[in-house]
DNA sequence: ATTTTGTGCAATCAATTGGTTGCGCTTATA
DNA sequence: TATAAGCGCAACCAATTGATTGCACAAAAT
């Protein structure tokens, strides 16, 4: 079974769940809350979330409390950069190519 | 069916073939040569990234070449500003925590 | 003109996914 | 102590995925 966060958040739900417990920490009740679906299908996609570690569950009497784990954001933020990069240098490619017709303009 | 970036990074295979794409378009076939797998299973690979609007495929002859549209990168970006907030606002607690303890320490 | 090369497309298959239902366990509440 | 609330887990199901195989077709090469 592949589990990382890229698989995490290919789903819009999951991304949806992410969004909140990133602003607090939530139970699966008072995710469900938030969708039109059951409370045992969010279990299942945070049961996802902890195996990809991007959520983490605090057990607090009886209600679990599921925290994000930002570290793994980050990973997806360190794939992009070599995409930065790139879009970086197109753009200034591009602006090469502006300064160029603007000299030619004259 | 769901088409969007967020399916497209989510399968290891298409995540190496967009970093392949994002330095120089190439065909199926060149594809092919850095995967142990057929060329078939690229193609529909490069179809599903056609879909997401995250590879453009450009006819030359017979063959086609896939560019990567880097617009669809930075929806990705985009999409983690949010989370980009919210650790850097939790970087500056941890800071604000640091500061007590040192005052503390005194 | 014939063969080879580069490719897409359809059929097929096993594995995975997202979802449901039912059950059982543990912790609060009455 | 009995009941209700909050969960996880297992079984099950339809839909989707990733990969293979076989075929067709157009553009080059011979």
């Amino acid at each position: 079974m592949r589990r990382d966060v890229f698989q995490a958040i290919a789903d819009p739900t999951r991304r949806a769940i992410i969004a909140l417990i990133a602003m607090q920490a939530m139970t699966p009740n008072s995710l469900a809350e938030h969708f039109h679906t059951s409370r045992q299908a969010i279990s299942k996609h945070l049961q996802i979330l902890v195996e990809c570690e991007v959520a983490i569950p605090k057990q607090q009497g009886r209600e679990i409390y599921y925290e994000i784990e930002m570290k793994k954001m980050k990973e997806i933020d360190k794939w992009l950069e070599q995409f930065r990069k790139i879009w970086e240098d197109r753009f200034n490619q591009l602006d090469e190519v502006l300064i160029t017709l603007k000299k030619h303009k004259r």
